[in-house]
Formats: C-alpha cells, sequence, structure tokens
DNA sequence: TGTACATCAGTGAACGCGCGTTCACTGATGTAC
DNA sequence: TGTACATCAGTGAACGCGCGTTCACTGATGTAC
C-alpha cells in the first residue's frame, strides 16, 4: 500500500518540485516581486487555479523559495568546508575557502540571494520555517572557529567590559563551548562578510572595484583575522597571541 | 518678470516637493515594489494623469527618490563629519560617529535605505543621474582617512603584492594624494560597514543579537582601525606602525 | 478478483482589483504688443 | 493700462493589462470490502 499510495504522492511531490523549479526560474529572471503564480502556472501549461493544490497562497510558495536559498547556501557552504581547502590548512585559508563559496553562489544566483539577503519583500513576513535553514551559514562559520580553537589555532579575541554582558548571552545561544570574545567578534564579522558579498551582487562596485575576487579575497581573510584565525600552524599560536588576548 | 515667472515656477517646485513626499511616505510605509503613481495622486486630491506633469513615468519618481535618499544619507555622513565628534579627537572615533550617523538614519529610514543598500528595484536600472549622489558617504569616508593620513594619524596598512595593481588604480580615481594601500583597505571596509548595518535594517539580527548599538559601535571601531586609522593622539603612532606598515 | 465509493489533481469561468499610461479637454496664469 | 494670444496645470474618461483567489465541476487514481 506504501508504494500504491506512492505513486500519487511521487507524482504530488515531482509537480511540487517543478513548480518552485518555474518559480525559481522567474525568479532569477525578473526577481522576487514580478513573482506570479499566474505565469508559473502558464509556464507549466497549468490553468491557475490548479496551483493550489500545492500552495495554499503566494506566500507560501515565495516562502518556499526563502527557505530553498537558504537551504542552496547553506549547503554550498557545508560543502566547502567539507573540501579540503575547507578542513585542511592554515585556519584564516579554510574561512576564506568556505567565503568564497558562498560569495560564487551569490554571484551565480543573484536574484535568490537578493531574496534572502536584500531588502525584506514588502507586506512578507518571513515564517517560523526559515529561521533554521537561515542559520546554516552562520553554524558553518561558528564550526570553522571552533576547530581552530580545539586545535589552538585560535587567539582569542579582546573583549571590551561593556560588551561581556552581550557576548556571554549570544555565546550561550550560538556556542556555548566557545569564550564570549570570540562570538562577539564572530557575529559582526559575519555580517560584514555579507557586506562585502552583497556590495559585489547589488551593484554598488559598479565603477569602483574591477578586481572584485582579489577585493573579496582579502577582505574575508581580514575577517578570518579579525575573529582570531590563525594564518601558519597551530604552533605559530604565540605570534599573535600577545596583542589580541584579553 | 523673473518674480512673475517665479510664481508659475515655485508653485511647479512646491508641486513637486508634494509628490517627492507623499512619495516618501508611501514607499516608507510600503516598500519600492507597492509604490503607485496613482496613490500618490489619490493622496494629494489629484488625478493621476497630472503626475505626468511633473514625472514622465514611475520610473523616473523613483529615480528622484533614489537620489533624493542618497543625498539624505550623504548629508547626514556629511554633518556627523562636521560635529565636533567627526572632527576631533582619536580618528578611530572621528570614524565611528560618522558610521554611527549612518546607521541611525538607516534604522529611521528603512525603506529608503533599502531602495539604494538594499536589492535593486526589479526591472529598473539606476540611471547616470544617481552616481555623483551614491558616492557622497564614500566620499566622507575618504575624508576622514585623508585627514588622518595628513596629521600622522594613519598607519598605512600593507599592501599584498598581488593586490597592488588594482589598488593603485582605485587610488588613481578615488583619492590619488592617498598611497594606495590605504584605498585597498578603505574600500572592503566601506562595504563591510554597510553589512554591519544591512544585517540589522534588514532583521538578520533577529534573534541573536540584542546589544545592537554595542555590537555596531565595536564593529564600527575595527573597520576604523583596519584602515589603519589610530586610537590615541597622532603622536602615537609608532604602536602600531611596526606591524601594519609595509 | 471485482465492484462501489472516496479522494484529489486539474479545469474553466468568473470576481474584483489596481495599475501605468494616453488623450482630448478646460480654464487659469503669464506674455507681447 | 488693455487686449489678444500662448503656455501649461489639472481633469475625466478610457484602454488594456495582469494579478490573486474562489468555486462548482470532471474525471482519473486509489481504497475497502
Amino acid at each position: 500500500m506504501s508504494t500504491i499510495r506512492g505513486a500519487r504522492e511521487r507524482a504530488r511531490t515531482e509537480v511540487t518540485a517543478a513548480i518552485k523549479d518555474e518559480a525559481r526560474r522567474q525568479l532569477a529572471a525578473d526577481g522576487a516581486a514580478k513573482l506570479s503564480l499566474r505565469a508559473v502556472a502558464r509556464e507549466l501549461g497549468m490553468v491557475s487555479s490548479a496551483l493550489y493544490r500545492y500552495f495554499p497562497s503566494r506566500d507560501d510558495l515565495l516562502t518556499a523559495l526563502i527557505v530553498d536559498a537558504y537551504g542552496a547556501v547553506g549547503e554550498t557552504a557545508e560543502a566547502a568546508r567539507a573540501t579540503p581547502g575547507g578542513s585542511t590548512g592554515p585556519h584564516t585559508a579554510r574561512w576564506t575557502t568556505v567565503a568564497c563559496a558562498v560569495r560564487e553562489w551569490a554571484l551565480a544566483h543573484p536574484h535568490e540571494y537578493a531574496l534572502i539577503y536584500g531588502s525584506p519583500v514588502p507586506g512578507y513576513t518571513a515564517p517560523q520555517d526559515t529561521i533554521g535553514p537561515a542559520s546554516r551559514v552562520g553554524l558553518v562559520l561558528i564550526g570553522l572557529v571552533r576547530d581552530a580553537f580545539l586545535s589552538d589555532g585560535l587567539a582569542v579575541p579582546p573583549l571590551a567590559g561593556e560588551l561581556r554582558p552581550e557576548a556571554e548571552r549570544m555565546a550561550a545561544d550560538l556556542a556555548p563551548d566557545l569564550p564570549p570574545g570570540v562570538v562577539a567578534a564572530l557575529v559582526p564579522a559575519w555580517a560584514q562578510l555579507f557586506g562585502l558579498i552583497s556590495f559585489e551582487v547589488f551593484g554598488q562596485f559598479n565603477r569602483v572595484v574591477e578586481a572584485r575576487d582579489l577585493l573579496f579575497r582579502r577582505g574575508a581573510h581580514d575577517l578570518a583575522r579579525s575573529v582570531g584565525l590563525l594564518d601558519g600552524p597551530a604552533t605559530t599560536t604565540t605570534d599573535r597571541a600577545g596583542s589580541a588576548r584579553r
């Protein structure tokens, strides 16, 4: 019976996927604001009301695309992390590998990127379903830092006194096993990393930056340093520890 | 005759301003995608076709709003720069003063901020008119750094060899009087600064960061350091120069 | 294995909406002599 | 100063469009006995 019911369910899964694929295609072509159920249905050779068997409203389709986009960029980051460049060698280089992968995904999927890291879609409020997938890239960055911390490849950044309570709160939430100073440096670095990507994807670098790869690598590397990751093998930890440890 | 013709022109100026004000109001309420000529006209008690005496199309109205938004944030930055906090004291503190002013403008005008630093509006391509106003905040940052450089308050960041040609090109374009190493550090810092602001304005810090003021100040300060600005009075330049000068 | 019934994907027509833009017009404001 | 004319802001009706969503329906697929 599971195989027979499976037939109907498999069809359902396939059509759902086809709808999302076509929606993603239109998103890539025209942006989220122009995404229309009718156009998607038209392109699939269905009548527009048929889509309501799959998504109760346009907003639910949008939500699915948002979740998928977070999933795609999260998976990209995780895959890069599993690569030799993301899991061996100097910790700053691992960070940069992951950062570059995220950047390349963003450049390859600018509208999906805009959907999740650009201006919120007007009138649309992200439901609970998105908050899990939204954190995957952040978790990868935390993982990188944790690895460095455990293998003595991290110089814990100093933590100003006034920031301590917030740092401890964030650390308790995000990474209880890491020193608060690291978390307080990591969160801004995370935002700044996406600042570099957004400026490039959204065109702010037009007529300003040409060698964007190089400049991004430099920016990403500096961010890695700012969270305390070390360039060399673990044994050279003392190089920077003097000035960076509290 | 200039006073008589002036009457008609003054009326024109006033109505144009009223249209932009109302459009800005609707932008703030619903976002750029929902901005509609008809709604603006309705709210002003005009018929929608009357707006075509003032703006040849909806896109032209949008462009005017974009130019105004760049103008507003640029003016905010320039005003902060002219403040005691922006023009005296340690150079890192001046930078932070300007950065905080920009952030506050963004938080007070999230939709206008999204219009210029968020996802590009679909189907809309920014015309030439926007590129001048778009650079005002950047020019303020360059001015801050130039001041520090001239008063010996700047430790020129090291410049990796592969980045040199691009750094020199950017320096020639943006600030021929500054060392390329500074410009190569300033451009990413500029992007990263807006990364911090965007993550806050666009809601990425929801459920993650609470003490956003503090974290922003810390991030902005670190960025100031990353472009070479010094914390102390000019005489302590040697503190950091050893590790930071090429 | 065969039949009666339930489920559910997809249809087609319709509702009501708001939009950007055009166009011929009216009437007030300004200009030239 | 007065008059004939030009300019131009604003009107009102209309065009054509695409949208999200609802609803009663058909017919194929699956289920229970």
